[in-house]
DNA sequence: GCCGTTTTCGGCCCGACTGTTTTCAGTCG
């Protein structure tokens, strides 16, 4: 069982308990186990087996200990079931409405008997809620803003669950001998943030036994169908995965034509028209003579184009770049020679400066920027003025005993309502890297958020604009600026915009970062990260710098150590 | 329910905003 799948009993259960005006605090201690859990790097499953001590694990103690031992040998837990019953089903989906909490939730189940979001949706057009003590007018639109803003995702997983369900399936699926070749195609190979379903090209001789073997895997919670040409099954905890044979000799076609986009292969094809081809999952054929077909570079170099990296096969141009020959060389993951953005125990992160610094140094980089939260996020304990300089100090303390390495002493500083800074200037000026970000005010006027933005980047003291959208994908919706001011505005002022890994936020998104690069801006790439764990986001981080079209130069996490300092002092 | 310690239980990030009220509850970050 995957570490997401446990996770989100906990989350469920917190949910239920909070339905329910339980302590705040048991629920709180569930929703940090399942954040634990999903930033651990190994599996429960195999620490489990291992019998190592789960309660060794940071917010696991006793109970949910025993209660992860019961999901891996149950696949549910007595404490999950007996919520279920007790709580009217569908109220926690109703609670994920940005706007609705538990007693929002609650009232409208006991008072209107609305359980789903559906029917939510409905009471909130007939004006139902506004009737209820506490809601108005204002309360119903908002809730059907929310509405939008989760449906517009719904049925989708965020890149990284896609990713977590396709190690787990990797390890299976590499280990069987009946499969000649598997590749992964779809939006999961595009590197798009939201993925509908998994799909799997596969090679095998004897197709019915592959099938077979496939179907052993034990994630698989059910077949939706089977046949010669393709298996479907739907994994526990979501994904629908869809398996299809290919010959060798149509392989290459069908990895283009499943890869899509189908914006892309649309222009593809129609080069393939022009000619009096025909293109398809087979091949490229004229007539019936199959041109090419068993590798995609084949298929793409008899159309006279280069072969495009997965990422950039949207249709935004690559089609006319690949056959002019110009397809930019995409920054790949190990051009990162350190991370720009993450967090420490002094505000909310989990672990001290120095094991921040050694997991960094660990993971291969030379630089690491420390960048904690400023005042104004109080419930992440932001520093101060005088707090962020005797954190600078102990930065520099910790940097100065680590060799060919440069721990950067910086700051998240929130962008005020006003557009000032949290922080004074002479505390940012004695600062390495600062990175200014909105958390707060985001119900703004467009307007007012660009100008408010533009104040910030024009300071004169910011380096970085952090996660310069404030989406969270499926929850909440980007802030209403005019992006091509702020963008013009940074570059004017030599701010980098980043692109945040955090696989929730992937801000600047992948369209925005082609537009910003095409206008003329640079990037940085932050985790973000709030442990030592955090640090593996970073390549989902760079699948959108490369859908955005991003050389390795385009990017500042790319330099070395003297050219980072360099490029700083200016 | 977890953590830390004062080893057996008390404390647990808390302040601001929104929309509703007319002093505040709920939600959010």
């Amino acid at each position: 069982m995957e570490n997401a799948t446990i996770a989100e009993l906990f989350d469920e259960i917190a949910d239920l308990l909070e339905l329910r005006s339980d302590n705040p605090f048991r629920v709180r201690s569930y929703r940090s186990a399942a954040q634990s859990i999903r930033n651990l790097s190994d599996r429960l499953e195999d620490l489990e087996k291992e019998g190592r001590d789960l309660t060794a694990i940071s917010q696991i103690g006793a109970s949910t200990a025993e209660k992860i031992v019961e999901i891996l040998e149950t696949g549910t837990c007595k404490r999950v079931e007996d919520l279920r019953k007790k709580v009217p089903k569908g109220l926690p989906e109703v609670m994920r409405i940005p706007g609705v909490g538990p007693k929002k939730a609650m009232r409208i189940h006991d008072e209107l008997d609305v359980n789903t979001i559906e029917s939510l949706k409905r009471a909130c057009e007939d004006h139902k809620l506004r009737g209820l003590e506490g809601f108005g007018e204002k309360t119903e639109k908002n809730i059907l803003k929310g509405i939008a803003t989760v449906q517009s995702t719904a049925g989708r997983m965020h890149y990284h669950e896609a990713a977590d369900h396709l190690a787990a399936l990797k390890t299976y699926l590499d280990g069987l001998s009946a499969l000649n070749r598997w590749e992964v195609a779809g939006s999961f190979r595009r590197g798009q943030d939201t993925i509908g379903d998994l799909d799997i090209l596969v090679c095998a001789d004897d197709r019915q036994q592959a099938t077979e073997a496939m179907l052993d895997y034990d994630a698989i919670h059910d077949v939706i169908s089977r046949g010669p040409e393709r298996l479907s099954v739907r994994l526990a905890g979501g994904p629908q995965v869809d398996f299809r044979f290919f010959e060798p000799s149509a392989f290459g076609a069908a990895l283009v034509y499943f890869t899509g986009s189908k914006a892309h292969n649309i222009q593809v094809r129609r080069i393939a028209q022009d000619r009096d081809w025909k293109l398809n999952e087979y091949g490229l054929f004229s007539g019936d003579r199959r041109l090419a077909g068993k590798s995609e570079k084949a298929v793409y170099k008899r159309l006279d184009m280069k072969w495009v990296p997965p990422e950039l096969r949207e249709d935004r141009g690559e089609v006319e770049e690949a056959r002019a020959g110009h397809l930019p060389r995409l920054i790949q993951a190990g051009d990162i020679r350190g991370d720009l953005q993450c967090h420490t125990t002094a505000s909310d992160g989990k672990n001290s400066i120095e094991e921040m610094a050694e997991a960094a140094r660990q993971s291969g980089y030379d630089f690491l920027a420390i960048t904690d939260h400023s005042q104004r996020v109080t419930m992440a304990h932001g520093l101060n003025d005088e707090r962020a300089a005797r954190h600078a100090d102990a930065i520099r303390q910790v940097d100065s005993g680590l060799p060919r390495f440069w721990l950067l002493a910086g700051i998240e500083v929130d962008i005020l309502k006003s557009g000032r800074l949290d922080l004074k200037e002479q505390t940012l000026e004695q600062l390495d890297w600062v990175v200014a970000s909105i958390h707060y005010d985001r119900g703004m006027s467009r307007k007012k958020m660009t100008a408010r933005m533009i104040a910030a980047v024009s300071s004169g003291v910011v380096h970085c604009l952090g996660h310069p959208l404030g989406r969270i994908i499926g929850q909440r919706d980007p802030l209403d600026v005019d992006l091509d001011k702020v963008i013009e505005a940074c570059i004017a002022h030599n701010v980098r915009l980043e692109i945040n890994a955090q696989p929730d936020r992937l801000d600047l998104p992948d369209q925005q970062v082609q537009h910003a690069r095409e206008a003329g801006a640079k990037f940085t790439l932050g985790t973000d990260a709030h442990s030592v764990d955090g640090f593996r986001f970073m390549p989902f981080g760079v699948k959108v710098a490369r859908r955005g079209w991003l050389r390795k130069g385009d990017v500042l996490n790319t330099k070395s150590m003297t050219a980072l300092r360099k490029e700083l002092k200016k």
